[in-house]
RNA sequence: AGGCGCGUAGCUCAGUUGGUUAGAGCGCUACCUUGACAUGGUAGAGGUCAGCAGUUCGAAUCUGCUCGUGCCUACCA
């Protein structure tokens, strides 16, 4: 073995090595099962930090129920992501001058496939880099045959059931990609802008005050050229006279009706609203209730249309806003402008201000699918993790409206609709079935609607149509429902609640029993990771390290916004001032566990992932000494418990304890808990003490050969053991040193991946030996704290005393004299009988005073200095607990066990206490 | 406006049903190349647990308020 852990040298065999062996397969037993879906990643791009996090914490437990025995399946796929991925497609044909138009919709579609078939790829590849062990053959893509069969079947089912239908209504319309998107695709931002007060005259009326108009204000003065009325409150004393009358609307030949309805705030303005309903959601209500016009006024891509005065038509809206204020100011008309802060919303994948449309949409009638999935979560049916999310969940979906989930692209499944000449609707799978189940002549003419469905339609059949469905599957009845889902909150309206709909829908039953929800990969500044910002890292170029100018030009290169390459260059040259370097994936892989707490982000640290590269490197030295003391030399055949050395015993029982922990945690899905003890365990258990403890036994002459072969022996099993416990974390490198291991103690299997997770073992729980190396570290530690805080060299070994001893610390130093001997560094040691002893430093293990002769090597002064300030501290802790115990209420109402561990604490640090005095004092006096 | 969080060492974060001397990693200081490891070892410094009040024998932990901060949802033209 290499001195130095290296991961780029171990990393890429391993994975083949796994695939070619079909280790990811489910083990097909009958019994328990064990499935998580991966959420698909979406074909748009490439897989980012918060993928690496997300995929690390579901390889952790599909690798750890895998070796639990589970019959296991995570199952691999991608999503098309229509709008997302078409966008990418649209962009590449504008760099060549063309538009998707001039391609035509087939081809075009098969433009999308080949940049699927790369994105894919690049995506398989980036999964296979982070260890991912998934079942590849499985794979899944949302637009598959068997995936879209499933679309199908479940659009006409819900329409058939009559929760779909198609209705004209306002939608969020998106102008620059001519499409409608759902609520939850739109982001509203605040923003500066303003409120535009206008004068509307009255028709032959005036106000009560003599004013012959009324002010309405707006925030979109476009918009008025498609007013068709003015509302007040019906009770507003100020406008009653005039409900019913007329404004002219200006700009326009049209007059319109002043109406009263009470979504009208009397308080807030002028108390007067402009209705427009074909470009505004609550003006759309109103104009329902009052049985209004509705006039459009935009094109698709939200310029005037013809509805409009000839003035505007063709004006893009910004323009036409424009030219609206300066004829109304030119009229008289504009009462005031004032500045005003607004949330515009946007689409979120085109940035451009989205604006309510009236069109024919395809809609699901969400109420009936919503109510089972309330209940199933309300239930336990399906649990969150952390509980907490279900909150959220129970907010939305309580208030959940229907979803539209037509979209005007090409790219996505295609509706199973078909439209005869007068416009009647006919759903069924495909044309044929259309004309059977609606017996229609071949005479009639059929044409299928153009558009395609949300993308998050197919995503939400995603637990059950990767298993075959509608096929009633093995596959299926072994894997559905599966057994957690694992994401982030950012999509528990998306996807999670929508597929629990569907789930129970469709399949009757949950998709997923828990849902555990993790925070968000953030940057280390705590801001969002996104390509606009450029503060985005690859999760490969952690592993394979990257240098600067490579990370900066994949920082600044296809930026929507090119103009933000030179700040993205200068923060990037800041942070990363040397490139960043190779950790590899285990080290990530780690820092990712680690930080699997129950917060909501996850602040990314390349220290941190450093830590943990290092801690990969102890992993691998420790193996290397393990290695070095048990190739070619006898090892017992079987742990002998009668042979076990103090330290084997220990670190035996504390093996026992983390096992327990692992398992505690992983099913709490405490990942961070996880990593700390195995951290803990690996690192200040068995690297700093037991390895060190090992040496005086397998290195003395005078040890007998039994007892070190029999040492040799837990060394070993201690080492694979943890090997094992480690694996769903840092899969190459448990691994890659398992092997080895593996071979010494001759265990049958090829791979550290499907060997049997270690459970504990109560043969081994053995609490004296928990005391007695207590013991033990005191003693060492008490010397080395004095050789460290007086200055004597590490090196030189010391002549020790001890003083006011009990036969228990003389049975206990039978056992572990020889740790003490070679770890604290001791010549020789020294029983003292009486009092007399010469000036000392001191250090206590219970009542027992280790005597460290200052005889020239310790200065006097520092000593009592020393002595003084741990007096000093245990005074005053003895004070807080003596003022505990002296409180009656404490004594009589705290719990007996309490009580008595205070008492004990007090005994205990006061006798120290008066052993460190009696030091002092005879200090100070010589 | 409503909902959900957060505020613990210089930094990143743990802290389970209230009972420790409030912990870890990184960073920092000193010493050390000792036969697995300098991607290391040993020892150490560093915290009024945001603030105030309350419940309790006892609060980082429970309650209320204040301040700071983040996210989500819905919005009044």
């Amino acid at each position: 073995m290499d001195k130095t852990y290296k991961p780029k040298d171990i990393e890429q065999k391993w994975y083949q090595f796994w695939k070619s062996n079909d280790y990811f397969s489910p083990s097909g037993e009958v019994g328990n099962s064990y499935c998580i879906m991966i959420p698909p990643p979406n074909v748009t791009g490439t897989l980012h930090m918060g993928h690496a996090f997300n995929n690390t914490l579901m390889d952790c437990l599909t690798r750890y129920h895998r070796m639990c025995g589970y019959n296991t399946l995570w199952q691999p796929g991608t999503d098309h992501a229509g709008i997302a991925t078409q966008m990418v497609v649209e962009r590449q044909l504008n760099a060549e001058n063309k538009t998707r138009h001039d391609l035509g919709r087939e081809k075009f579609v098969d433009k999308v496939w080949e940049w699927k078939e790369r994105s894919g790829n690049t995506i398989y590849g980036q999964l296979e880099r982070m260890g991912s062990s998934l079942d590849w053959s499985r794979e899944r893509f949302t637009m598959d045959e068997g995936l879209s069969e499933a679309v199908k079947q479940v659009f006409v089912r819900l329409y058939d059931e009559g929760l779909i239908y198609r209705g004209k209504r306002l939608v969020n319309w998106d102008p620059k990609l001519h499409t409608a998107v759902s609520d939850l695709e739109v982001l509203s931002e605040e923003e500066n802008g303003h409120m535009w007060h206008m004068r509307y005259p009255l028709v032959d009326a005036k106000m009560s005050d003599g004013n012959d108009y009324l002010i309405v204000a707006t925030t979109r003065p476009e918009t008025m050229l498609g007013d068709s009325a003015v509302a007040v409150h019906p009770e507003d004393e100020r406008y009653k006279g005039i409900i019913g009358k007329k404004v002219k609307l200006p700009l326009t030949e049209r007059e319109i009706l002043i109406i009263a309805d009470d979504y009208v705030d009397p308080e807030f303005g002028s108390g007067c609203v402009k209705i427009t309903p074909a470009h505004d959601f609550n003006d759309y209500e109103v104009g329902q209730r009052h049985d209004l016009e509705i006039i459009n006024i935009f094109t698709i891509d939200a310029k005037i249309n013809d509805n409009a005065p000839a003035a505007y038509q063709g004006l893009d809206r910004y323009e036409a806003r424009k030219k609206i204020v300066t004829d109304l100011e030119e009229l008289g008309l504009l009462a005031e402008v004032k500045d005003h802060k607004l949330m515009v919303p946007r689409g979120d994948r085109s940035g451009v201000v989205v604006e309510p449309y009236l069109t024919d949409q395809w809609y699901v009638k969400i109420q009936p699918l919503a109510d089972p999935a309330i209940k199933a979560v309300k239930d336990g049916d399906i649990q969150f993790v952390p509980e907490n999310w279900s909150k959220t969940y129970f907010e939305w979906m309580n208030n959940i409206q229907d979803w539209c989930i037509s979209r005007q692209l090409w790219w996505g499944h295609r509706i199973p609709a078909w439209y005869d000449n007068e416009g009647n609707i006919y759903v069924a799978e495909d044309e044929a079935t259309v004309r059977k189940k609606y017996k229609l002549d071949a005479n009639i003419e059929l044409s299928q609607d153009e558009d395609v469905l949300d993308t998050w339609f197919s995503s939400a059949l995603w637990p059950f149509s990767t298993l075959g469905w509608p096929e009633q599957t093995p596959e299926l009845k072994t894997f559905y429902p599966s057994s957690v889902l694992i994401t982030g909150f950012d999509i528990i309206f998306f996807w999670v609640a929508r597929m629990i709909m569907m789930g129970l829908k469709f399949m009757d039953n949950v998709p997923f029993e828990k849902v555990y929800i993790h925070g968000l990969v953030r940057d280390a500044d705590g801001q969002k990771m996104s390509k606009s910002k450029g503060n985005v890292l690859d999760p490969i170029d952690i592993i394979d390290g990257i240098d600067l100018e490579k990370l900066i030009k994949k920082r600044t290169t296809d930026l929507m916004q090119p103009e933000m390459a030179s700040k993205i260059e200068k923060a990037t040259r800041k942070q990363y001032p040397d490139g960043i370097k190779a950790y590899g994936t285990d080290a990530m892989r780690f820092s990712f566990a680690a930080q699997a707490s129950t917060g909501r982000d996850i602040k990314f640290d390349l220290n941190r992932i450093e830590g943990y590269r290092n801690f990969c490197n102890k992993l691998w030295n420790a193996t290397r000494f393990v290695l070095m003391n048990c190739k070619d030399k006898e090892i017992a055949s079987h742990i002998d418990k009668q042979k076990l050395t103090l330290a084997d015993r220990w670190i035996l029982c504390k093996q026992q304890e983390v096992i327990d922990l692992t398992h505690k945690h992983l099913n709490n899905y405490r990942f961070d808990l996880v990593a700390q003890a195995l951290y803990e365990f690996s690192w200040h258990e068995f690297c700093d003490w037991y390895v060190e403890l090992c040496k005086p036994t397998l290195f003395k002459d005078d040890v007998d050969e039994s007892i070190k072969q029999n040492s040799r022996r837990v060394l070993l099993e201690v080492l694979e053991n943890l090997l094992k416990l480690l694996h769903p974390i840092i899969p190459f490198l448990t691994e890659e040193i398992w092997q080895p291991i593996a071979k010494e103690l001759k265990l049958a299997g090829n791979s550290i991946s499907t060997q049997d997770f270690p459970r504990s073992n109560n043969d081994y729980v053995d609490v004296e030996s928990l005391e007695e190396l207590e013991w033990s570290k005191e003693f060492i530690n008490g010397i080395r704290k004095i050789r460290s805080e007086m200055e004597i060299p590490p090196g030189k070994p010391l002549r020790i005393l001890l003083q006011n001893w009990s036969i228990q610390d003389q049975s206990y130093f039978e056992n572990s004299q020889q740790y003490i001997y070679s770890l604290a560094k001791v010549e020789n040691i020294e029983w003292l009988k009486d009092d007399a002893a010469p000036e000392s430093a001191t250090a206590l293990v219970g009542e027992m005073k280790i005597l460290i002769p200052l005889a020239g090597l310790i200065d006097k002064d520092a000593e009592s200095a020393r002595l003084e300030k741990e007096i000093k501290k245990l005074e005053s802790n003895i004070e807080k607990s003596l003022a505990k115990l002296n409180n009656p209420n404490f004594s009589e109402k705290a719990p007996a066990d309490v009580v008595n561990k205070e008492r004990e604490r007090v005994s205990e640090m006061q006798t120290s206490f008066q052993q460190l005095k009696e030091q002092l004092d005879k200090i100070t006096k010589l």
